[in-house]
DNA sequence: CTTGGCACTCAGTTGTTTCGAGTGCCAAAT
DNA sequence: ATTTGGCACTCGAAACAACTGAGTGCCAAG
């Protein structure tokens, strides 16, 4: 029955505007649904027994469950457009970004300030970029500095030890030799790739030049292979209590990366959203994720999302997360190769 | 009059542990000042004349005033030790960090988890810092980067157009003439030393080293002069609504990084304590700021502290501050020159 | 200067009542 | 078969009242 569905969608609307649960006289008076709040008592009973809406209490109106925000998702969430001002907010925003970690850092508070929610935004992962350039520079008698840039803008660098240090031919030579090998590979292939026997060094100076290989390879896997930025956990304070209560231990795990990028996880493709219960986390049952992956003209390098109450404007919330995506990945493009 | 202070102290160290109004019954209860109430009361009725404490309605206990803070900051806190655990987990905390980005994104965590508290870090400045290296690189036909290291470590780069690209020997010369000109220079100092009439290019390609020139000045003065980094937003929702209510504009306002700069302006020496109506800023009338500077073996190079409800272990979260800025200090002149 | 006694104040708690939005159900109307 | 108005019922929230007790200031005695 088609009405159901409506007087479903208009609970949502209503419960995510006011907070409250919302009764069947109110919802008649908002809504020209065109029928008598008897009726919709009727319809509300029935999406009760289905499980779509519950009462937090006898005398109370209703509240919609898990469920109901899934289905209102799903079916009934009609994409509303941002405001052009909005878009020329997100434009603006992200205009002066000069270097990869500037877009991430204003990507993530711009989602945090836009959504008004608890903003996540993954790194492009290294390992499925692929490498733009190395350099080896010389920092006096002991040290060199290692940069590894890749296509998606990234730059990553480390000291390294090194005793003693090579002449500048030799650092030229090994310059170039790496990257021979490495431009234009994938991360994730380097491992294969940065061999001795392809380095083809002098003995001499093998054993330092492992250090590097294997400074560079720690760099492309195992370090920092996937960072996470968050922003806006001050809009804790302005969401509810529960909401806060069941947020926070995940957000102090924060030092636990793993819990984040495994929300983030499945989000790589398309838009994603994941309500309450749908959690493998027990703690996050009022808690909803907006993700999206986000890349170069559409091919997803990384995942941003959002965190909130199940209680959210899921409309609202999904165009903002889906046009900012959209927006940083074509950044990301032409700021690109 | 000495037991007045001690007075004084008493009610503070309360206060802040419960949270509520100290009276004179439960105060001679659990401090052994070895008087009754009634002389208690004679001595608070004194301190709230010289307005070290007030009174939040008639039948209610004290509660420290700012200035009675100040006195308890300035003469009655001894600090206390950290425990051997904490300096533990300071250590374990940084011990892992790879780089300058890695070293104060780790130390924002800490001071936020430690304390409990809004933490704020500011980068080593880079106009107090030197030129360590200059590297450019050629990136394909029409682009290279800019890379600009500096002594404390902080590794800066950009990426410029290019067109056309110059051959590899012309780059080769400008790399030198970059590092011989600038190479152990303040960060202030380049915009004296980097002129034409000092690199001497050849005037056909003159208009491109210009906008790299102007690029470099960018990135040694303009840009990104303070970066400022915050953690634990989320202890908001656990501190007061008072105080929340009061900071969240600030912290709002973080994309105005200059409120926060301001803030931690002065502290750039030694440990600074700012209570409540000593901001500058009305809004910060209920927040204290708890900062010190650090840097190498002490000779500060920025700014770092923690924002928190004037009802605050003082004590304690000054030792962490200052137990954390020592660490960080000493980790940088490690890893330093 | 300290102390015990005493009358007074008032925020917070507890108990009671009232109010009303909301419900389920039923019989009549469409 | 569905919709609708009517009606009795429920129960959380708000409004009100009374009570409690921690805390105060003051005073006279130690």
């Amino acid at each position: 029955m088609n009405r159901r569905l409506e007087v479903l969608r208009a609970i949502v609307e209503d419960y995510v505007a006011t907070e409250e649960p919302v009764g069947s006289k109110s919802l008649a008076a908002r809504h020209s649904l065109g029928v008598s709040p008897a009726t919709i008592r009727n319809d509300m009973a029935t999406l009760e027994q289905e499980g779509f809406i519950t009462q937090p209490h006898t005398s109370a109106g209703r509240v919609p469950t898990d469920k109901g925000y899934r289905l209102f998702v799903d079916q009934l969430a009609n994409v509303k457009p941002l405001s052009s001002a909005e878009r020329r907010a997100i434009e603006s925003f992200l205009e002066g970004a000069v270097d990869l970690d500037d877009v991430v850092s204003r990507t993530v508070r711009l989602l945090a300030q836009v959504t008004r929610q608890v903003a996540v935004v993954q790194y492009p992962s290294l390992t499925r970029s692929s490498v733009r350039h190395i350099e080896l520079v010389s920092l006096g008698a002991s040290r060199l500095i290692l940069v590894l840039i890749t296509d998606t803008g990234r730059v990553e660098q480390r000291i390294v030890e090194v005793n003693p240090m090579f002449s500048e031919d030799v650092l030229a030579q090994l310059r170039t030799r790496f990257n021979t090998l490495c431009v234009g590979r994938k991360l994730s292939e380097l491992p294969d790739v940065i061999k001795p026997e392809n380095l083809r060094v002098d003995p001499a100076i093998s054993g330092t030049v492992t250090i590097i290989t294997s400074t560079l390879l720690e760099m492309a896997i195992e370090q920092n292979e996937e960072r996470i930025v968050l922003a806006g956990t001050a809009n804790l304070a302005r969401l509810g209590d529960d909401f806060t209560l069941s947020v926070k231990p995940v957000l102090e795990a924060l030092e636990e990366q793993m819990v984040l990028l495994h929300l983030l996880g499945d989000a790589a493709e398309s838009m994603t959203v994941r309500i309450g219960e749908e959690h493998d986390l027990d703690s996050l049952k009022n808690t909803s994720l907006v993700a999206t992956g986000y890349g170069r003209s559409g091919d997803p390098v990384a995942t941003m999302g959002i965190l909130g109450p199940t209680r959210m404007d899921y409309p609202g919330t999904i165009s903002s997360v889906r046009a900012i995506a959209k927006y940083v990945g074509r950044f990301l493009s032409e700021s690109g190769a």
